[in-house]
DNA sequence: TTTGCGTTTGACAATAGTGTCAAATCGTAG
DNA sequence: CTACGATTTGACACTATTGTCAAACGCAAA
């Protein structure tokens, strides 16, 4: 293995457990000596492969994001497929990812709140906007062709990450309160998944009240 | 004014201060400096009417639940009117309290998380339990006489709690993208609520798929 | 073996935070 | 006015955090 090699691999488990406990606890709550201690090493060692705590999480971030978001992208542009089937399968990526980290969801929502600049930097910085303007036009497309009902882009996505992101949010609540163990609640998951794309069907292609006060389909 | 009455006048403008930065910025995020500057008074006197950090944001949660968690519960324990008209009124009831809060949804589920013990406490102390049983009990005997359709009560949390909070868990996310201000943002919200209540009706009156996995309504 | 480079580390500086305490201050009842 | 209790304050102790630096270390090539 070649010097740089091993510098790639330690920044690299750096970067894996910097990952886990800055989902877990957010970046205000984990502190450079957890992350030096879950990787074995001293503090400064992390300030020399990542020179500062923002720097380190900015690429964590740049990571997470890239894990789910091309990947939901491409699953909704595929015109050619119904569009429950699409939902399912974001759906399905969305849990199968936070099955994996449980706390994502939070920490998603936490960090978009501490600092909104930073999520749409590292997101122009990636072209998402270029990529998201697609989508959005395609499914504009769909709707103009009456293949899917106008509904402004906003509250689709309210819709399906309320339902998506809700159970995540609340897992610790629920689970002190209704369920018994994880098991229950992945249970509880499955069950719950096709109401989310019933839903989200329902609101693209059935018929709904209109608000005449909000009827421009904006963005 | 009596002294104890001076005493109280304090005790409520450092809870007011104190609310504010902690809805705003979290509890970790906020600091008793703040908060006496905000005051104020100087730090060694909110110890002095608080003897802990702890101890003060205990009663600003306990104001916070009580602000709203009762009035709802009354609301869905009203039988006699339809559920549709119940639900609205949940949700204006929730629009209310957040349009004057916007931080709000984000601080309940940032504090769930960080002590899921803290919000079983504090919910157990106001009997909130013993109320919340009365209302899930009015809940079920509706759908065991078929006016409503049997859901797993987490199943109806998730539809109207995702779908109620998310707009303004992004808040800052959607505006910063898609809107231009905070006009554009209610009038938003109020295009969003017939959505809201249609899905919940939806959701407690037709018929939906079911999974036989998870067929058992618990709680 | 020695030189040199990349890496690791202990020690330090600077800042920020909570909680405590005794002394100073204030207002008022006697 | 005085004395007492309630309140406010400055100062302190303690802990935790980030970032920096020069010195030590280790290893591989010359």
């Amino acid at each position: 293995m070649s010097a740089a090699e091993i510098h790639d691999n330690m920044e690299a488990r750096i970067l894996k457990a910097a990952k886990s406990l800055f989902i877990e606890k957010g970046f205000e709550e984990t502190s450079m000596s957890d992350i030096a201690a879950n990787v074995g090493i001293n503090r400064p060692g992390l300030h020399y492969y990542f020179r500062t705590k923002d720097k380190m999480f900015h690429a964590v971030f740049e990571d997470i994001i890239l894990s789910i978001v091309p990947k939901v992208f491409t699953i909704l542009m595929q015109q050619e497929r119904p569009i429950a089937q699409r939902i399912e399968e974001v759906v399905n990526a969305y849990y199968s990812l936070f099955l994996q980290n449980p706390n994502l969801p939070m920490f998603i929502i936490r960090e978009m709140n501490r600092d909104v600049s930073q999520l749409v930097e590292t997101a122009t910085r990636l072209h998402l906007p270029d990529r998201l303007k697609e989508v959005t036009d395609s499914l504009q497309e769909e709707m103009a062709h009456g293949k899917l009902r106008r509904v402004p882009l906003p509250f689709l996505f309210y819709n399906l990450y309320g339902l998506l992101v809700m159970p995540f949010l609340t897992q610790n609540f629920v689970t002190s309160i209704y369920l018994d163990n994880e098991k229950t609640f992945v249970e509880m998951l499955n069950a719950w998944k096709p109401y989310i794309v019933l839903q989200m069907t329902t609101l693209l292609t059935c018929d709904m009240p209109r608000d005449d006060s909000f009827s421009t389909p904006f963005l």
